[in-house]
DNA sequence: GCTAGGAGTGTTATGTTATATCAGTGCGCG
DNA sequence: CGCGCACTGATATAACATAACACTCCTAGC
């Protein structure tokens, strides 16, 4: 999937521009991007489908990178997450990259269950519905996770 | 948390009649409640807060019945699962009454981060601006989570 | 009554995801 | 220099979930 309208995207990847995005954002915000994040950063952009963090670790020992333990990879999806670059996707354990960098958002995940692709989306009414429903309870929202899974427009 | 407005109910009891609904709507649709299965249930009802599977085998032994393994009890989780008696928190890997019986719904799941308490609340302006998103990217839903992680009313 | 088959459960083993804990390394700063 | 911090390494284990096979019991159909 990836947006219907995709530009000229090589097909295998995943997320052509997100990695340079991070790499924007670090600078800007004086994070350290270190070697080791740096190339889970890469495998993740490249990534057609959201990975696991033993997928990860696959993908690292696969590109000579003597075997990281999963310690190593949790904190480099924990520093990605912190910061926004990145989503988990609690419905499969797995780690997608979040598109919508530099701002405050909410996404909403559409999962293919066919090619398990997932694809971004924002929508503001759902939000403020979200955020009305919650105050409607007295319940002061932290974290928000909206998954749908489904099939998608290319499948 | 619980419904504001909380009738006469055991605060040690997190879902009062519950397992009745689910005791009436096996009869009803001729789904076979075994001693095990109405076990499982009166543990999750009873329970405070969701479970996980874990918790729900060591509540077992607790209560004699000698040692369940976890796929019987996953099992029993399926089982509830697929007849919509039961939602699968996917942020927390716990197990909680679904409280709105009878009716094909899809549920927001709020989720207090300090007691561990959940509830479940329909909106269908959210659902149909959900389905108005998928249908704007060609997406043919199958599951839907929408799990929101804050703090309730009562904390 | 008999038996073939299905539903439910038991049992063992194993797969998958995630975290706790402690140790080492490199770097900036007083 | 040496202290402290950020990052990574390494070992062990916890927490969640499923595969595969065996057994019991009930019942539909003969």
């Amino acid at each position: 999937m990836k947006s219907a309208a995709a530009k000229t995207s090589d097909c295998r990847s995943g997320t052509p521009n997100w990695a340079s995005k991070v790499e924007q954002a670090c600078t800007r915000n004086n994070l350290h991007l270190t070697p080791l994040r740096r190339q889970i950063l890469a495998i993740l952009a490249q990534a057609p489908t959201p990975l696991g963090a033993y997928a990860i670790i696959e993908e690292l020992s696969r590109e000579q990178r003597k075997a990281v333990a999963p310690p190593t990879v949790y904190r480099t999806l924990d520093f990605f997450l912190e910061h926004g670059f990145l989503h988990k996707i609690e419905s499969r354990n797995a780690y997608a990259p979040c598109e919508h960098l530099g701002h405050d958002h909410h996404g909403i995940l559409l999962i293919c269950s066919r090619c398990g692709r997932s694809d971004e989306i924002e929508n503001a009414g759902i939000d403020s519905l979200l955020r009305e429903t919650e105050a409607k309870a007295g319940f002061t929202p932290q974290k928000q996770v909206v998954e749908i899974e489904g099939i998608c427009q290319t499948c």
